[in-house]
RNA sequence: AGGGGUAUAGCUCAAUUGGUAGAGCGGCGGUCUCCAAAACCGUAGGCUCAGGGUUCAAGUCCUUGUGCCCCUG
């Protein structure tokens, strides 16, 4: 059996439950791949899981930059593999789990990233593109790399920047560097599993209860607390789902019951975006508790199909 | 009870002097190589409340009914 899983799927699906079974079953230690459950202080929203879901299994990469920072793919890439490593070198299993497909795609597929944002090259581009339009932005990306501004529409601003933005840095296109960064053979061959509902009507109903939980969890008190403590609202962090929309709520914007409305609503697009990028991966075994309702017997099976 | 207003897509609303209906949101589908719970793209939905009338032509005008909202008693 594969000493490394990865469990995919939509927010609200069921992927900690099923993750704390399968590691008690394998002697396993997880791996959180989850962009906004790695931020301290954010745990109710996130739907973190709580030291009692945890069961006493081991969770990495939860709880490891402060909301205030700038996290990054490839920081995540970087610390989760050496979590990987570290489990590894101990003779267990690693679980990795959660819905960030891009963090989870970098990780798995060992992409190689073009060097980070640099103040310097961002800034000025952003400037440029705010004074004489993104169309100057883009045309410049035409000539420095004509596959990558065929691939984005005029109107992708943030792409566009970053595509120029590499070229400014490394004098290679972005096609360049993502053209070597898929010559390269993927980190790891795990054993995927995913976890969603067949029935949409069912998923996002699981999702709105959720959200719902939350609520009654304290979630308005969360973000009140985050807010006093200085925490910006224009942070990474803050722009979670959940977050913005309770933020706005306590500034009066709207009532509480509106911001949890827009919750669920945002959640529930959320989880079909994420259905979206999960959906193209053909190495995910999938699990529909819809169908299958015990989840952990269907995931033991597969895995024990594939030994 | 009387007066006024309103009724258009699942929701909130548009539609010039009458010329067989548009948008945002939602739904559905997709993109994604360092803001990714982000950002972006593409689509499908309407016997225009019901009946009658005027007109070559009615969401637009007239009339009756019904629902909802406001005002007055």
């Amino acid at each position: 059996m594969k000493n490394l899983i990865c469990i995919a799927g939509p927010t609200a699906s069921g992927k900690t439950g099923l993750a704390v079974a399968l590691a008690e079953k394998l002697d396993a230690e997880i791996v959180s791949c989850d962009s906004m459950q790695i931020y301290r202080g954010m745990d109710v929203g996130t739907a973190k899981p709580t030291a009692e879901e945890m069961r006493g299994i081991p969770h990495h990469l939860i709880d490891v930059a402060d909301p205030g920072e700038d996290f990054s793919v490839g920081r995540y890439v970087k610390l989760a593999s050496e979590a990987i490593e570290d489990i590894r070198a101990r003779g267990k299993t690693a679980i990795v789990v959660g819905g960030t497909g891009l963090y989870m795609d970098s990780l798995i597929k060992g992409e190689e990233f073009a060097p980070p944002s640099s103040d310097g090259e961002r800034k000025w581009l952003e400037d440029a593109a705010e004074r004489k339009g993104i169309e100057y932005v883009y045309e410049m990306l035409k000539d420095a790399d004509p596959d990558t501004a065929q691939r984005l529409h005029i109107s992708d601003r943030k792409r566009i920047i970053r595509a120029m933005e590499v070229f400014l840095i490394t004098g290679m296109p972005l096609s360049w560097h993502i053209a070597e960064s898929k010559k390269r053979p993927p980190r790891y061959m795990p054993f995927w599993l995913g976890l969603s509902y067949r029935d949409r009507a069912k998923l996002y109903a699981r999702v709105d209860a959720r959200v719902d939980e939350m609520m009654s969890a304290g979630l308005p008190d969360e973000v009140q607390r985050l807010l006093d403590s200085g925490v910006d609202p224009n942070t990474t962090a803050m722009q979670a789902i959940g977050y913005k929309e309770m933020a706005a709520a306590l500034w009066g914007e709207c009532t509480v019951g509106e911001a949890a409305e827009k919750i669920k609503r945002a959640s529930r697009n959320y989880a079909k975006r994420q259905l979206t990028w999960f959906r193209r991966n053909a190495e995910i075994h999938w699990i529909y508790p819809d169908e299958t309702p015990d989840v952990l017997a269907q995931a033991l099976k597969l895995l024990n199909a594939n030994r």
